[in-house]
DNA sequence: AAATTTTATCGTAAAAATACGATTGATTAC
DNA sequence: GTAATCAATCGTATTTTTACGATAAAATTT
C-alpha cells in the first residue's frame, strides 16, 4: 500500500484485511489446505507439493505465519509448520459480523 | 502473479484466494461494512466516508464487484453498490472446508 | 571430517497493486 | 442550452508482491 494509508483505517478493517490478504493467493490457500489434510505436521513436504520453487514456497510460508494461519517450530535440520485454527475460527467469527445486518439488497 | 501460475492451481485454491484477495486491502473492507450498516443502498457517499479520492474509491469498487463481492447498478448520473451476500455465504461455507478435519496441531 | 540435506535469507527481475489528478461521458439542475 | 454533478476510465508514479537462483547456516548422514 502506497505510503502512509495504513491508518487511515479502523482497527477491524486493518486486521481483517491482513488476514485475507494472506490468503490472497492460490499458493497460500494450497499450503493451508494441505497442512489441514494431512494427519500429521508436514514440514518440507509442502514444497514437493507446490509447482514453485523452495524459496518461494519458503515465502509464502513466512507470509502466513506473519499473518497468524500457521506457526512454525525448528525440529533439528526440518521445520515443522501446523495450520492455526484460532485463526481460522477468529476469521469466520470477523465474517459474521457482516451478516448480522438487516437485510439491505437493492440492486 | 506474475506470469503463467495461474493455472498451476485448483479451482477450489484460486476461487478462495480470488475473494479473499478481493478483501485483503482495508479499504474494500470498510467498503463493504459501510454497505452492510447502510439500511438503504448506499452510492458516490462511499468516496465522502473514505479518506482516498474519488477514482481510487472507483477502483476498489470495481475490484470488489470484480470478485463478486458488491452488486452495482446504474441509477440515473448515479451509480448504486450493494453487498452481495451470497458471496459472503459462500466463502465462509468455502472456509469451513478447513475446518472440517481431524484436528492434527503439533506445534 | 566431509558430504549431503534442509530451510531460511539475500539479491534481483518482472509483474501487479495502489493512489492520484485529469479527463470523459452521462445525467441533472438551473 | 449551459453549468454543475456524478462516476468511470486513462495515464502515470510509487510501492508491493511474486518468483527464482544463489548463498548461508544448521543438522544429519556417510
Amino acid at each position: 500500500m502506497p505510503a502512509s494509508k495504513t491508518d487511515s483505517f479502523g482497527e477491524l478493517e486493518n486486521k481483517l484485511a491482513e488476514l485475507a490478504k494472506a490468503l490472497g493467493h492460490p499458493a497460500r490457500v494450497a499450503i493451508l489446505m494441505e497442512l489441514a489434510r494431512r494427519k500429521s505436521c508436514v514440514c518440507g513436504e509442502i514444497v514437493d507439493v507446490l509447482p514453485l520453487a523452495q524459496s518461494t514456497v519458503s515465502q509464502h510460508l513466512k507470509a502466513l505465519k506473519a499473518a497468524g494461519w500457521i506457526s512454525g517450530t525448528v525440529e533439528g535440520a526440518k521445520s515443522c509448520y501446523c495450520i492455526n485454527k484460532e485463526a481460522l475460527l477468529h476469521f469466520r467469527s470477523l465474517l459474521t459480523d457482516f451478516l448480522d445486518v438487516q437485510d439491505n439488497t437493492c440492486c
